[in-house]
DNA sequence: CTTCTCTGTCAGTTGTCGCTAACGTTAGCG
DNA sequence: CGCTAACGTTAGCGACAACTGACAGAGAAG
């Protein structure tokens, strides 16, 4: 347990703050890549695309393999669904606001215009 | 339609990548609070904390309420909904490569230590 | 062994982010 | 009107993040 679950969820939200780096997420979604055919998907050097997997790898969002002297990168689902789960914390507690705000406009006899907005 | 979809997806991210943002987010999530109270829950200024919610209300991540010279905020779990359609965009492709391996992995007689870890 | 390809790593620079302190604004109270 | 309370906004500063260019290492090819 080097690293706790706050520290994880950090890591994770913070490389995915860079639009690139959610781009190269995408990429490597669907099919496995080589770092220099991503490197080549975009207008920055082939530095600055080494250092965004090194991000995303530290953050466990990627797997690598070895080819060679090429080295293939591949999304990790786990991480994924990791910070799905790390959203809905958030997601079902506005839910149930959502909820109780209904629920007491229907008891207060709330006109049906919606009044929760 | 003053904002794109990308636009609007990077302002969440961007929102999302600090870790006191996140903290707020979840504290407004369960219950509406005004910024004083928000603040108080914090080590930092005011005037941070404020930014902070700048931001958030920028990535319409939260509505504001007016009652007198407060303000009340709440989470929008609209954005958070949004936010976990763009993340299901890669979950579904990472997973569907995910089945592929597992797949794939059974079509060649795979051991079953699980593979695809 | 030499050469070429593919790739990661290391300084150095520029831009952006988060924080604090001072000021401006709006609403309630005497 | 004068005063206070609750906020947002601006300017300035330190810290971190993203990019470039030069260098180093591993593997394939001759």
């Amino acid at each position: 347990m080097g690293v706790t679950a706050e520290e994880a969820t950090d890591d994770v939200f913070r490389a995915l703050a860079d639009p690139r780096r959610r781009q190269i997420l995408r990429l490597v979604a669907q099919e496995e890549l080589a770092a220099g055919e991503i490197a080549g998907a975009f207008d920055v050097t082939r530095t600055a695309v080494s250092q965004h997997l090194s991000v995303l790898r530290s953050a466990d969002l990627l797997t690598e393999r070895r080819d060679g002297t090429r080295r293939l990168y591949r999304a990790n689902p786990d991480r994924i669904a990791d910070l799905r789960a790390a959203l809905d914390e958030l997601w079902a507690s506005s839910l149930d606001l959502g909820r109780r705000l209904v629920e007491a406009d229907r008891a207060a006899g709330g006109d049906a215009q919606g009044g929760v907005r």
